[in-house]
DNA sequence: TTTTCATATTCGTCTATCCAGATATATTGA
DNA sequence: TCAATATATCTGGATAGACGAATATGAAAA
């Protein structure tokens, strides 16, 4: 297997559960903080922080420091695939459960002191 | 997790893997059956029933029966995350080796009398 | 420096999936 | 009916990935 397609399979691996699903769901939109994923998913730190870290090895999301925290977007500039995977997730996918959902509690969502 | 998203994983989780994401490569240009599949791959038919099965289970590929043969081939009229995937192997992923390699063949390959 | 808060990682367990090899099923032709 | 061919499935072992619970790290505040 070369490079390029073990690449293309992680990226596709990636994409395939839902807690990061919902995850880049709400990352193409805008820059969130870990704190701020875990109260609008609904699910626990140490779970979040898990799946990020997988979306990080793939080159989906990137991550930027400030102090005590730690935002996330995902990636600007991604190549083919992952371009045309994270525009998938705008278009094709956002229909669906929970990801509409999200987004909108998202737009809802008044952040703590940490935005 | 609803219906959906469980839906679309399954469908990503599909691609993940360089012998399915080979194998569709070829059936978005034609239908084949598994002998000639055999061939282009060089792998073992164990191996590739066992991920046209897992294609089937995810509705990504259709089956012909033809007396002895089985004849596979991407799903038509697939809906919006397959159809944009499937799309994704004739454009993006075409490039990667060694699914350029794999069609390169193709084009060459002369059928036995299965055809 | 000690505490607190935000985030990351480790551990043990469970499940899914990969593979190769062996075997089963089904159709065709002798 | 029997043999050959095409395809599918089962078995067992290895590996990856999911989870919850517990813990580690690191920056800021007290």
């Amino acid at each position: 297997m070369t490079a390029a397609i073990a690449d293309s399979t992680e990226v596709f691996q990636a994409f395939a559960d839902a807690t990061r699903l919902r995850l880049l769901n709400l990352l193409v939109e805008q820059e969130l903080c870990v704190c701020d994923l875990c109260e609008l998913l609904e699910e626990e730190q140490p779970k979040v922080s898990r799946h990020l870290a997988y979306l990080r090895r793939a080159e989906l999301v990137t991550v930027r420091d400030e102090g005590k925290w730690k935002y996330y977007r995902a990636t600007r500039g991604a190549n083919g695939l992952r371009k045309t995977l994270l525009r998938c997730v705008k278009s094709c996918l956002r229909e669906m459960e929970p990801l509409q959902t999200d987004l909108q509690r998202l737009t809802q969502h008044e952040c703590d002191e940490c935005c």
